[in-house]
DNA sequence: GCCGTTTTCGGCCCGACTGTTTTCAGTCG
């Protein structure tokens, strides 16, 4: 068993037991272990195998027994005991907004509710109105939580989220009074997936804005309104809350609700270990508030060298900002070209020249083009003759755009079912360099999925993997395969490995780009851009490698062209 | 259930907002 689907199942143990009505603290430590585990990713087995893992913060001698019977059986008698006490529906009700688990609980044992059909119906034949701790407006409140759990799934790209985010933000600035505003929440921290919109803004008084703030034209339905805060459901269901503090207390507010909530905790355990007392508003000594003008002074009043937002999860990043600075992160500035993108020769939308422009406009010098090779009939992939005369297309070009610029001859190669490319090698050869990807048969087990992609990985020819486990965010998971070996072999053959940057994709994710790096395999930002819009999607892939912790120097494509054309031959550009 | 330079018991982050309850519990982040 993988380590996410032990947190998972730790995660819903807690919530189980929250569902029982269990000692609060004692539901958390469930959901902290989970965290731990989330945070241990891959390293699980090792921290097993070396009798270590309750060494791990958050993970106790109790909870250690669990999670190895969940490691070596596949099942814990206790989670099986869990679900046979309580509905399968339950669970689900905490999905609806207002709804909690002594609700859950209360609605369950007065009017038998266990799904959320039930709860409808309860809500709409007015049931829910006539209990004990509940009214009118909680009824109603309950019925419209129901439509939104019932029409989104609940989280959007981050994509989306900073463009629904964008016009707020504007609104919010432009209001008198306000000084700053800035993305908060998990957006600032460039989670893959959004569950809903935060911002901050300072203000002497937050009042007007936020009056302002639940009339625009964006928001649907106002959930909250007070001096400090406000909560709306914009159009399209996406919960946005808005926080007004006084300008002294922008700092601890932004550091605050930047999050992440694990790592706020961690950062006020520290301050109550030094005597000190941090809230969003302040820190606060014995000899009074402790002033700071800025996040980077915060850390500094905790002993701390500044932490990225990217990085704030209380996964170690404490602990390393303690020692030391942080190294710093890449940022899409040090981005000197990319590579795997489309053009009008498979399936986008742009002709070679428009996309080697629209990257020279971005501050780019030089453009890899990635079409589809010719197995990818769907996407119009390229023909052996049609790969020869875009190889000419691209050298003519070339001698056009002058020496500061330059456009590389590349393919996203289909790795096929059985883990050879979709071209005989004398081909391949005639290419820059060689984006191999899965695009068939994503059905395979796992064992034959992955020795097909470690078989291309290590084709001599190959330079780059990309997007290593073809998931869409929100709408499907990647195929089964074991990374760990993909990254090993990766490592040892010196091919790169992608980020892909499309917000649908962001794959490798940050967590398996961390074990890449650490494990020596270089990796390359991609956007798979299917369109001169598409290379904006860089943004997205940096905001991945930041999470991973990564530095520039850990990613290819930050090198200056000059070294770049040198690598990049037949071979593999780590060879 | 976890944890410890106030340690093996007795705490566990903390403030805003809502609704219903007249003094606060529940939810959320």
């Amino acid at each position: 068993m993988r380590s996410a689907d032990v947190a998972r199942i730790l995660d819903e143990m807690g919530t189980l037991l929250e569902l029982k009505g269990e000692n609060p603290f004692r539901c958390r430590a469930y959901h902290n272990a989970a965290d731990a585990v989330r945070g241990l990713g891959d390293d699980l087995p090792d921290r097993i195998a070396s009798g270590k893992l309750a060494e791990v913060p958050g993970i106790g001698e109790t909870i250690q027994r669990k999670i190895i019977q969940l490691v070596t059986t596949g099942s814990l008698p206790s989670y099986e005991q869990l679900r046979a006490e309580l509905p399968p529906g339950l669970v689900a009700l905490l999905r609806v907004p207002g709804l909690g688990p002594k609700k859950i609980k209360a609605l369950h044992e007065a009017l038998q509710i266990e799904s959320l059909a039930d709860l409808r119906r309860a809500g709409e034949s007015g049931k829910i109105a006539g209990l004990k701790g509940f009214g009118a407006k909680t009824q109603r409140k309950i019925l419209e939580g129901l439509a939104f759990v019932e029409s989104t799934g609940g989280r959007i790209l981050q994509s989306t989220a900073w463009r629904l985010v964008a016009p707020i933000v504007e609104a919010v600035r432009s209001c008198p009074g306000v000084v700053r505003v800035e993305v908060c929440g998990s957006l600032r921290r460039r989670l893959e997936t959004i569950g809903d919109l935060d911002v901050l803004f300072a203000a002497e008084d937050p009042v007007p804005v936020l009056d302002r703030f639940v009339g625009l034209p964006e928001v649907a339905a106002v959930l909250s309104h007070g001096e400090t805060k406000a909560s709306v459901r914009l159009a399209g269901g996406v919960q946005c809350d808005l926080r007004g503090v006084r300008p002294e207390q922008f700092p601890f507010a932004l550091h605050y609700f930047t999050g992440s909530k694990a790592h706020n905790i961690a950062l006020r355990k520290r301050a109550i270990a030094r005597g000190l007392r941090l809230n969003e508003y302040g820190l606060e000594g014995q000899e009074g508030p402790i002033p700071c003008s800025s996040e980077e002074e915060l850390f500094q009043a905790l002993g701390l060298h500044p932490i990225p937002p990217e990085l704030r999860e209380d996964r170690g990043e404490i602990e390393r900002a303690e020692a030391g600075p942080i190294p710093p992160l890449i940022e899409r500035k040090d981005l000197t070209g990319t590579f795997h993108c489309h053009t009008d020769w498979s399936d986008g939308g742009n002709t070679l020249l428009e996309m080697a422009e629209a990257a020279r406009a971005r501050g780019l010098s030089y453009l890899g083009i990635a079409d589809h090779s010719r197995s990818a009939g769907y996407a119009g992939g390229l023909s052996i003759d049609r790969v020869r005369r875009q190889g000419e297309e691209i050298d003519a070009l070339n001698d056009q755009l002058g020496p500061d610029f330059r456009l590389f001859k590349g393919i996203e190669c289909d790795i096929l079912a059985d883990g050879t490319l979709d071209y005989p090698d004398e081909v391949l050869a005639g290419f820059d360099y060689v984006v191999a990807s899965v695009h068939s048969n994503f059905g395979q087990p796992i064992g034959v999925m992955t020795a097909r992609i470690v078989r291309a990985v290590r084709h001599p020819m190959v330079t780059m993997l990309g997007h290593p486990t073809g998931r869409l965010l929100l709408r499907r998971d990647g195929y089964a395969v074991d990374l760990e070996a993909v990254i090993a072999e990766a490592a040892e053959a010196g091919t790169l490995i992608e980020i892909n940057a499309n917000p649908h994709r962001l794959d490798l994710d940050a967590e398996h780009s961390r074990r890449a790096r650490d494990r020596g395999v270089r990796l390359v930002i991609n956007p798979d851009a299917h369109a001169v819009g598409g290379l904006d999607d860089l943004d997205y892939g940096v905001g991945v490698a930041r999470r991973a912790g990564l530095g520039p120097s850990d990613v290819f494509n930050t090198a200056p062209l000059s070294r770049i054309a040198a690598e990049l031959r037949p071979g593999g550009a780590g060879a």
